[in-house]
DNA sequence: GTCGGAAGTG
DNA sequence: CACTTCCGAC
């Protein structure tokens, strides 16, 4: 089983590219981030003829998340609110970043990790408030059911110095910084692993290179497009990758795909 | 001598359709309307590598007009109130629509005329007015110097029917009101001919097709963009053309150039 | 309806 | 640099 992600900056945008690559990489799963549309307006049938089901949970213009798959998915709900309860979700599920589904008893969750804009502002706080609700949330999870997660998306975070083309000139950058770099290993602690590092171990490999500066033809790439599983499913997993070629494209997304089979 | 106009609508979008266009048709005089860009942001350099001089007048987002030509022009000035003084200027020079300058004795006038917007409306009446100020203005011009005009840019008037796809359909429609065509006509009066009709005297000639409805495709056109010349200038012409090539093109101007030889 | 630019976010 | 919405223009 194939599971990608892909923050894809518009689904509307990126329409051909996303139908062109799912025709080349006919994946079991694909996670979208940053489809930016409301779901009312969600371009499900150009997918749907290719064989998914299409589970959307989308608003205008910001955030926006997705999952393709071409079985069913059960068990699907969207935003922390679901799980967690409460009032959570006046908070955080105002904007659109999470969405989950179960198929082959593994759960499929998708994630847009927020942004953060710049160190110490009120994004930059929210992003790591998130990430402990984020915590909660897949503890809650895990420990309801007795499933094996998939826990993908756009991070926005380096995990390590080797996942940024200049960690030495990025060590107080956003995406990068101790607090955040922190905040997702809590998460992480419930029991995920990288299944990208399960194969490569090397600096160099970027998911994510800044539209300004000309970021992609100068390789000033930045890996935090991640696909975490937990234990028996890290076991299975039998490659990780990152495709590249859609980046290549005219009018590409930031982003590029990272596929993960198991 | 070629001297063309052409109502790109917006510098910036179009810089590849107009460089393009020049280095297949090398005029020696171009003549731009709705440039929309400030001075300081116009892409002067992309047309200073093909040998142009470039004399512009702009604004933020709206109107603006520019001249480039092959050899330097003398007597350059924008708006109408170095002509005319007085205030006239804090009503109409507001809008920058009007540049002119000399080359080889002959005066180019390049004037993007108001579009009027809706028959009755203040932007309609500001239209009448602005054209008998341009009446003013090229008198007063006209009477300081011996020069011959070339008058030329987008006067959003169709003078006669024949310059309209559907008259009938459009009797009492924006740019083609009978007191559109009056104030043309004065501002005519003062001995001004048009070029291309010294050649072409047949309907069906357009210069702007409407973006809505598949304008172009169906051919509904306007010639509403004219090149007028004082009589030994129409005397001395021996071409004016159309070129609708450029409104082919992908995310073209809705307007297309004229272009006079003499 | 179909453009273009502006402002805000990433 | 490239998205979005909003708005003005035509």
């Amino acid at each position: 089983m194939q599971v990608a992600t892909w923050n894809v900056n518009s689904i509307r945008t990126r329409l051909t590219h996303i139908t062109n690559w799912l025709q080349s990489n006919p994946v079991d799963v694909l996670c979208l981030q940053e489809t930016k549309v409301i779901d009312e307006d969600f371009p499900k049938s150009n997918f749907e003829e290719l064989g998914y089901h299409v589970y959307i949970y989308g608003q205008k213009a910001y955030n926006g998340v997705a999952i393709f798959s071409r079985t069913p998915l059960n068990d699907i709900s969207m935003g922390f609110t679901p799980i967690l309860g409460g009032t959570i979700g006046e908070k955080f599920d105002v904007q659109k970043r999470v969405i989950t589904g179960v198929v082959n008893k593994t759960r499929i969750i998708n994630l847009y990790v927020p942004n953060g804009s710049e160190i110490g502002s009120e994004k930059y706080e929210f992003k790591l408030l998130w990430l402990e609700v984020l915590k909660d949330y897949l503890k809650t999870l895990r420990d309801q059911t007795s499933q094996e997660f998939c826990v993908c998306g756009d991070f926005n975070i380096a995990l390590e110095d080797k996942d940024i083309y200049d960690p030495k000139g990025k060590e107080n950058h956003i995406m990068s910084t101790p607090a955040e770099r922190q905040a997702l290993q809590n998460v992480l602690s419930i029991g995920l692993k990288d299944a990208f590092r399960k194969f490569i171990t090397e600096e160099g490999h970027f998911s994510w290179w800044d539209y300004r500066s000309a970021g992609f033809i100068r390789n000033r790439g930045w890996r935090i497009d991640h696909l975490y599983l937990t234990p028996k499913l890290y076991e299975k997993a039998i490659s990780c990758k990152i495709d590249i070629s859609p980046r290549k494209l005219e009018k590409p997304s930031d982003h590029t795909p990272v596929i993960v089979e198991f």
